[in-house]
DNA sequence: CTCCTAATGTACGAACTAGTACGTTAGTTA
DNA sequence: TAACTAACGTACTAGTTCGTACATTAGGAG
């Protein structure tokens, strides 16, 4: 345990790691990995570049390092969801509303994933600890399926991880391609006044997914 | 009117233009903006670097050509779509799926608008005559709409936009953050043998969606 | 056949950028 | 309080990368 509120030293090692992951964090998600400068990210740090090189190694590194303390506050946030309360379709619609205001919430952790696909996830795969780990939310969806076929009210059985993967592509593409979409069909998908409906909208999508059958 | 068949000649222009462009399409699509190198794409080509700035007159503006050539190639597939002989729950599920087709058929394009989101869409814009035009794409949407909406079968009104939307989302989070889901969840969301199940699965959303109200 | 220009090639420069060699100091420990 | 080390700063380098000045030639016009 470290010495608890101690009055601001000059040296700190944990603030300096943590404000160069901070700005890092920033910089990479607005620029991209080739676009983000070691030197822009040292500069808006009280410390130095040399300071970049002394915690984490180099670029890369620090990158990977973003990517790690990124994922690993998604992970925590999923933690901390409870819908064994509700019934399975108002917890399904529950959890995409959850997952919708989390990607409204943190488009910066959007744009890291975007840009760690253009490089086809190489560095996420060598962030070891978080690749083995399946995450919390598969747990929930899972959970919730299985309440929702016993129930009757889920018609047939949906796979957990396709429900998650069509949650996540809806909230992700509104976040993600904003400004395409926006440029293309003159409809900015983030607008305040649209959010309710584009909210609704995906609940209705994923209830209606699972409690019905064709035709 | 060019002369038609000449013997291939030393010098062309518009084969060296086309040559780059096809060439520096591929380049920044594997490695966006920022990652990609003039001279690597100068290399690939039987022409020099000189010759980019020759036609193109730099990065950038190669840059937006290439995007400009890839969104006029996708406008162009998208005018020989018809469904106007199915019903409207058919013609709706028939171009979701010609949607997923073409975004499978077309990762190259995916991956320049996932790059193009990360720079805010701030070349795209520059791309004049793209961005006024209406794509053909919600003009099928829209009429597929009325003819459900007057039918019956559509049980409310749903707007073109989101719909195509909706269906897009789809498409592209398949392609596009195909390897992080990959790396986190342990599964390839393009491999062959679920390819079907992921497109069947999207038509059944979209229809159930709109044929659907809720309980 | 001659001339002219669009098209092409070569070689180079200026600016940027990741990374490092070397020197310094704060804070802890004996 | 002396000494030791983790933490920090400065100044530089090597390599890369976009862009260009300058030289050359193919091929059509007259």
């Amino acid at each position: 345990m470290t010495a608890p509120a101690l009055p601001d030293r000059q040296r700190d090692a944990d603030r300096t790691r943590a404000e160069i992951l901070e700005v890092a964090t920033r910089e990479f998600a607005d620029r991209g990995y080739n676009g983000a400068r070691v030197d822009d990210i040292a500069a808006r740090t009280r410390t130095t570049k040399r300071m970049i090189y002394y915690y984490f190694g180099g670029k890369e590194q620090l990158y990977i390092a973003v990517l790690q303390r990124a994922y690993a506050q998604i992970r925590q946030a999923e933690q901390t969801i409870d819908v064994d309360h509700l019934d399975p379709a108002t917890a399904i619609r529950r959890l995409a509303e959850i997952t919708f205001d989390h990607h409204e919430a943190h488009p910066d952790f959007i744009r890291l994933v975007s840009t760690e696909n253009i490089h086809r996830a190489e560095h996420l795969s060598q962030a070891h600890d978080l690749v083995t780990l399946n995450t919390p939310a598969i747990q929930l969806i899972q959970g919730i399926l299985e309440r929702g076929h016993t129930t009757g009210v889920f018609h047939r059985d949906a796979d957990a991880i396709d429900i998650h993967m069509m949650i996540s592509a809806y909230c992700f593409f509104r976040v993600a391609n904003r400004h395409t979409f926006g440029t293309i069909f003159g409809r900015d998908l983030m607008d305040h006044s649209t959010r309710d409906h584009y909210r609704t909208m995906l609940g209705d999508m994923i209830v209606r997914y699972l409690t019905t059958t064709n035709h």
